[in-house]
DNA sequence: TTTTTAACCGAATGACATTCGCTATTGACA
DNA sequence: TGTCAATAGCGAATGTCATTCGGTTAAAAA
């Protein structure tokens, strides 16, 4: 019956909001400056999302699924138990928590600010945490299903302390000294298990 | 030569921002609502504190040392190295990191909107870390330096993971899973320390 | 064509943190 | 004990944003 959006709009504001974010950050990026770089009004960025959080994680789900497809692929690769698990956990947290692009940093700063209308779909998390699941499955077969959820959840959780350090502790403390300290971690449970089957 | 900061003013906006901060978080509160809570005007918070950012430091520095102080008896109250590790923890990330007043809350906002110039001193996380580190040595006398180094190193990750989770994922994971997976990895890794050395 | 809906725009609005210009107090010193 | 200079304290700006409003106009449906 009327005009309709343009897809073409669509993707000049979420590629000029893209590269904002990645250069200055949520929080520094402004409606205005993501507009003039889209080719198109402050008001009429508003036609095409509700809001800037919005925005934010319309930018981050695609850039997260790619990320962690290519992980996936990295880890199938290894040929050995223990470099999927190593693979697998320099991968998260080094190349997608600590990623150098901003992207995680981005998040973080649109979740901490966010209002409380500004909800996000739990899609992503859930698809991830599935994700990194199978990964421990693949690397790891024929344990036990508890042992895999618990490793699921240790990973998440450090990918939340990773990706909050990338904004709040920048360089304070070294992240590949927790990484491998959770490595170390994570080897003594599989191995535990290993010798006592043995 | 002139007049002096009142130490009772400077209190009262302390107190004031506690108050405020725990009840609406960081970013609701306004320093207008600090000052009027305070007693003072808004302009006069400034004369005090440098920023908002500051405000938050302030308030957060003395809590968590008096947190971290109040763990440490509670875990010297243990008698076996395993309820030790545990009431470390467990203390850390359910007692501390996800503590219900709010205040690890407002730091991760505070911190995720930090501008540029707010900066912090890091003698509260060096600290912290240093406690930690003399509590695992504690729980576990006789263990490899590196080794407790290591675990402090994750404790401190799985810290600021809960920690983003306050804010961020409100419900979406639940927490206890994550705090139950780390301390079974830790468990792991200390058994195996022991089975080796007998 | 005509009609009608919603994209699109420029100009508000409303919240805030932070700053400014001024007044009043007070601590040091004569 | 009086003088004065620094600064606590205040009310009113400033400037920056996200978000909304009112009007205009392109284009889909009729």
């Amino acid at each position: 019956m009327a005009r309709q959006k343009s897809e073409q709009v669509r993707k000049a504001i979420m590629e000029a909001a893209h590269r904002l974010f990645m250069e200055k950050g949520y929080i520094a990026t402004t409606i205005s400056s993501i507009a003039r770089a889209a080719g198109t009004s402050q008001s009429n960025v508003y036609v095409y999302f509700a809001s800037k959080f919005e925005i934010a994680f319309a930018v981050f789900d695609p850039w997260l699924r790619a990320k962690v497809a290519e992980l996936e692929e990295q880890v199938m690769a290894q040929d050995t138990p223990e470099a999927c698990l190593r693979s697998l956990i320099d991968g998260l947290l080094h190349g997608i928590a600590a990623d150098r692009s901003g992207q995680t940093l981005t998040l973080v700063q649109a979740l901490a600010t966010a209002k409380p209308g500004d909800e996000y779909n739990p899609d992503l998390l859930i698809w991830t945490m599935s994700r990194i699941h199978n990964m421990i499955g693949g690397a790891l077969p024929g344990s036990d299903p508890a042992e895999r959820e618990a490793l699921t959840h240790s990973l998440m959780l450090a990918f939340d302390g990773i990706a909050l350090r990338q904004n709040l502790r920048r360089g304070e403390i070294e992240d590949s000294l927790s990484v491998d300290a959770l490595y170390m971690m994570v080897r003594a449970l599989v191995d535990r298990r290993s010798h006592a089957s043995s």
